[in-house]
RNA sequence: GGAGAGGUAUCGAAGUGGUCAUAACGAGGCGGUCUUGAAAACCGUUUGUCCGAAAGGGCGCGUGGGUUCGAAUCCCACCCUCUCCGCCA
């Protein structure tokens, strides 16, 4: 959610920002509304100071004998018009609050311009492409002859993009869970939680996942739940309606959870393999900082998210998004996208993002620079660290062997029993 | 799921229709006095938010409604916590 006051204050600037994401957003009808809920609230206060005053001498004037009966039908004419106003405020203010929660993040000044994800901007580099010397195959078709992956049976017991992994490759998905939870907790300072995969609405408003994006998530039905598209979602809301005391700043954890997307709109992209599930395991790590760090504390994330994939020695570069492919609530993002032999191209593992104070003003968190200063939105932050699925995906691809077994990365096998080859 | 109890500041807790919610009382935190220093004692201080340039005013007792001139207090619905019972990995 945006500032109103800044809204109101540097009203072009915000459109233009907004225009830059080809966004149509009515930011008058917006400072229209509010005028409107502002002008009521005056209104409505004036009578209120006026029925306190008066609600503090009726004790008095009865204590006094005298007569109440005048002072009480003024009273209820000013009573019944408070309600009256009230509910006109209420109202208006449900729509205006409607209409903050649908425009999205003001983009910070140094994403680039661009359309599509085809217009992000390589920024680095790791590791270079292998030269298999043989034809490599889509980790589906190894997966399947190696008897692991099985989309076959999770067809038959639930239904396309979902997945059996048996065997080893059920214990490398495992494996790589927890790789990448002991790097995070162990050497990157992240405190680990371990949050309910299912949230309530308010937990997905407070990150930006709804009210827009409802037919995404999956909702479970007779309930007010939804399972969760992203460990973002419960743990940035661990702290939702929260005060923070600056000297626990910045809060970083990480978490990892399945995740569940129904992948509206996706009808008939990488219908093969672990790239899009319905559901998918991710290990995800989330910052709260103070709004002068986040920039910094953004690369720092991002680079936590690079030293597991440098751990496995999987080649991937990091892309600036643009401004078409940033997404809702971002105001900054990195993907880091790994190499992948059967698309012949970088494919996303990781997104990092700096929301800024959007989820933050939504959610209602806020920290303390001590006592007497005044409470203000904090910065929040996440990034993948890293997607497994896809992770186990390309491991699979790029640690191929011509006799279509995989050599298991060497940080993987204490995680892998000892184990050194899929066969 | 059933029965009961409860949800008030950082914590414990009082308040059960009126002029003390800038919330009694107790504890904690911070500042000070005293002290070589500390403890103790004593004094002071210690919510968030909205409208407003300010002065000032509004709101907040789990949440949302309602009754009333006036609600922490009465009524309705919902959420959460605890205890017991049932069910259960």
């Amino acid at each position: 959610m945006l500032d109103l006051k800044l809204i109101r204050g540097e009203t072009d600037r915000v459109k233009k920002a907004l225009a830059r994401r080809k966004e149509v957003v009515d930011i008058d009808a917006i400072i229209e509304i509010d005028d409107k809920r502002r002008a009521l609230l005056v209104e409505a206060e004036a009578l209120k100071a006026k029925q306190n005053e008066v609600t503090k001498q009726i004790p008095v004037m009865k204590k006094e004998g005298k007569d109440t009966t005048e002072v009480f039908a003024q009273m209820k004419e000013i009573s019944e018009k408070i309600k009256e106003l009230d509910s006109k405020t209420r109202e208006v203010e449900d729509e205006l609050n409607r209409m903050m929660l649908t425009i999205p993040n003001i983009p910070s000044e140094d994403v680039p311009d661009g359309d599509t994800d085809e217009d992000n901007i390589e920024i680095r580099k790791f590791g270079e492409p292998k030269d298999f010397g043989f034809e490599p195959k889509p980790h589906w078709d190894l997966g399947k002859d190696l008897g692991i992956l099985d989309a076959d049976t999770a067809a038959k017991i639930t239904g396309a993009r979902f997945t059996v992994y048996k065997d080893a490759g059920a214990r490398l998905e495992r494996a790589v869970i927890n790789y990448y939870l002991d790097t995070h907790t162990e050497k990157n300072g992240y405190t680990e939680v371990f949050p309910p995969f299912m949230v309530h609405r308010n937990s997905m408003v407070g990150t930006g996942q709804l009210p827009k994006f409802e037919e995404d998530a999956f909702k479970v039905s007779d309930t007010d739940y939804f399972l969760v598209p992203t460990a973002e979602v419960p743990v940035t809301n661990m702290y939702r309606e929260q005060i923070l005391d600056a000297k626990d700043l910045p809060i970083k954890h990480v978490a990892y959870t399945a995740c569940f997307r129904a992948e509206a709109g996706s009808a008939g992209r990488d219908t093969r393999g672990l790239i899009r599930q319905h559901q998918f395991n991710k290990v995800e790590l989330v910052k709260f900082t103070k709004p002068e760090d986040s920039y910094e504390e953004l690369e720092k994330l991002t680079n936590d998210a690079e030293k597991v994939l440098q751990g496995l020695g999987l080649p991937y570069r990091v892309v600036r998004i643009c401004i078409g492919d940033l997404g809702f609530t971002a105001a900054k993002k990195y993907d880091i996208e790994v190499w992948m032999p059967s698309y012949g191209r970088y494919v996303e593992i990781s997104s990092c993002s700096n929301f800024e104070d959007f989820q933050a003003r939504r959610a209602n968190i806020k920290y303390k620079d001590g006592q007497g200063s005044k409470a203000q939105f904090v910065h929040t932050l996440n990034g993948s660290g890293v997607a497994v699925g896809r992770t186990v995906a390309a491991i699979i691809e790029n640690y191929q062997n011509e006799d279509g077994s995989i050599t298991v990365p060497e940080v993987l096998v204490p995680y892998m029993g000892g184990k050194t080859v899929i066969k």
